[in-house]
DNA sequence: ACTGCACACCCTAACGATCGTTAGGGTCGA
DNA sequence: TCGACCCTAACGATCGTTAGGGTGTGCAGT
């Protein structure tokens, strides 16, 4: 069931993304549900509400991206999964990750410090994945893991603003795998699909 | 000699930057001067003046960066120099670089063509070096400068959020460099210094 | 040396518009 | 009868901008 409150939600997210948080005003969200403004105060108490939400969960699914990826597997492996994982969260919630990645400053209170917190472990997980492939002896020892972490995070925190619906997002993924393990110099060790 | 006109526009980007165009009013930027709002269109016609000129400028200084690196140097050396000079001018003018990034879309009319088209140019520019570097046989043949291009503008491009004044910009500019050409499995080649 | 005047700069006061939010009441299906 | 949903009407605040008037400083002509 599709309530109207999701609705909301998702046009939040999409407002948001498009015109930034300070550029949407209440009437512009009730208009896109065809709504008088005052009306969607049966839904919210405040404007922060719409933007709280979008926050958690764009936080939620680039977790859950992290989280399905094996223990098991080689940190190498690791990376490009973490890779592809986020690129396809960007792709497939566009909005919901423009917004993650650019209003997060218009937050305002606790709640701004509870998403900030899942942003940092966001990275820091990233970042574990670095060191654990120098350790274990498949990237180059002398690797600092908190720049290539850094630059790995820079890259894909980038991607809302070119990635589009519809494009190869996981070839698109490996190929940024590929330049970034193997080099733009030397070849590329040669990958099944 | 600093006219008042140029410390608006200096307060104007220092504004901006940290709550964003559509975050600051008038009444802030009046407050920053230490003077009534009425008071600041003796200097401007409209907010939008001081966005154009806070945009303007980055493109500005962007562009020079590029200027600067010889012809003549390898593909390679052109592409680290880019690098160090991006990062350069991100760190010596945070608040026009953080403008420069992600306020370009409250831009109106014409102006906001201006700069996507000065984007649009520089981001070719960075492109074209990869190409270079590629058809010289520097980088790797199948190398594909456009996703190249991306994975690098895409990193320095969200470097205003993490880079300070005061650390060491052209070190990391080289880490980043060695990362991306050299591969973070293989082992550098030796530069010096 | 004195005057006059342009210019840069700032003031107060208000404008119409729009902002986020609230109050109170109405309609409909379950 | 309850709850989900929407309405109209208004609130105080703040928005960007304008009008009209007031300083002081420095430079021109005499």
């Amino acid at each position: 069931m599709t309530t109207r409150r999701s609705e909301l939600t998702r046009q939040a997210a999409r407002l948001f993304a498009a015109k930034g948080y300070h550029g949407t005003s209440i009437g512009d969200l009730a208009e896109a549900m065809g709504v008088q403004k005052g009306s969607l105060y049966a839904h919210i108490s405040s404007k922060q509400d719409l933007l709280y939400e979008t926050m958690a969960e764009g936080a939620r699914a680039f977790h859950a991206g992290l989280d399905a990826i094996p223990d098991e597997a080689p940190a190498t492996e690791k990376i490009r999964l973490a890779l592809r994982s986020h690129l396809q969260v960007v792709a497939d919630q566009l909005d919901v990750a423009t917004v993650f990645v650019q209003e997060w400053r218009y937050l305002e209170g606790e709640r701004r410090e509870e998403i900030v917190g899942e942003r940092r472990r966001y990275e820091e997980r990233i970042r574990a994945l670095f060191r654990e492939g120098r350790d274990l002896g498949e990237l180059r020892t002398d690797l600092d893991d908190a720049t290539a972490a850094l630059l790995v995070l820079s890259a894909v925190n980038w991607a809302y603003t070119w990635l589009q619906r519809g494009r190869d997002t996981v070839e698109l993924a490996d190929r940024f795998y590929s330049l970034l393990v193997d080099g733009m110099r030397g070849y590329a060790t040669p990958r099944t699909s």
